[in-house]
DNA sequence: TTTATAATGTTATATTGTAACGTTTTTAGT
DNA sequence: ACTAAAAACGTTACAATATAACATTATAAA
């Protein structure tokens, strides 16, 4: 199993893992001869800011005090382009949009999303894949893109006792 | 594994599946002592018009063709109380409502959406729920409510050829 | 340097979903 | 049956998310 970006330790270097995330994804872009542009290169910094899904309008409402042209489809174009390369994914369960951390194998996404913080992991577990794999095989359907996206509480929020507000 | 609603046969009688779905709906509401009013019964009855997700507003525009007085919050409201007693389930990568065939025991959904004709097959395979609740516990997380739509391909429209237009 | 292509700007609008408050219907207690 | 409370529904307005269509600017290719 892989889990790429864990709730992270109380030591998580953010700063270092947005870093190398920007880093990844401009290699990524020179190997593919596409360009990640000043526009596109912010948007997915943003995204990058934290590990909690945000919606696009979030993201526009930073642009524009930054880029007074900024509407709706600069945000949604760059966007497309980014998810267009695997370099984010789209929490369908949020409409939302979060940095991936391995951008270059293709997957579809296995999300651990925590209702009390927002916090978001990706899993990339095989055996999950498998599992799906198998049952919709036996159905006679072909898998394209499998979605995971699964509610519930992290480790900190768990601990702290979020879990049953009752 | 249990396979609720699978890609269905041509001999498919849908009428019959549309009015046992009805009746185990009324049956639940009864027994809970909640109101199958109506207005959330020709709801229900119009998700289950087919096995492909329906949209609130598509809903809606079926439902103002016999009530002058339908409008938003009558579809949402009339969906939430069915989604509140697992008689529909909400398609996130679709924002659509599809009806639960087996609404007694609760249940995530695991969905087969085909991408070409959009019918959708509801899984229950306890397999693909262990895989993900084994890896969601090595990452310490506390599994709430697992979503997972697989888009792709059904048995007819791979053999019909949908699959690669190119 | 000219032409073609890609990226972005700009305006308008489509789609999906809620808030807030009033009215009617149903239920429960008497 | 009568009344108070609750539930369901009507109605208007609007919030949040996303795209269409066309103009302009920047980049790449010839």
């Amino acid at each position: 199993m892989t889990l790429s970006t864990a709730f992270m330790d109380t030591g998580h270097d953010h700063a270092n893992c947005m870093e190398s995330a920007l880093d990844r994804a401009s290699a990524l872009c020179g190997e593919r001869g596409v360009r990640l542009t000043p526009l596109r290169r912010r948007v997915l910094e943003l995204v990058w800011v934290g590990h909690k899904p945000l919606g696009a309008y979030e993201i526009l409402d930073t642009l524009k005090a930054e880029r007074r042209s900024a509407a709706p489809p600069t945000v949604y174009r760059a966007l497309d382009f980014l998810l267009e390369h695997g370099l984010v994914h789209r929490i369908e369960s949020l409409n939302s949009f979060v940095g991936c951390p391995d951008p270059l194998k293709p997957h579809g996404g296995q999300f651990l999303i925590c209702r009390s913080c927002g916090l978001t992991a990706e899993l990339n577990d095989h055996r999950i894949d498998q599992a799906i794999r198998n049952s919709a095989n036996q159905a006679g359907f072909t898998v394209g893109k499998p979605m995971i996206e699964i509610e519930g509480l992290c480790p900190h929020c768990r601990d702290a006792g979020e879990g049953f507000p009752g």
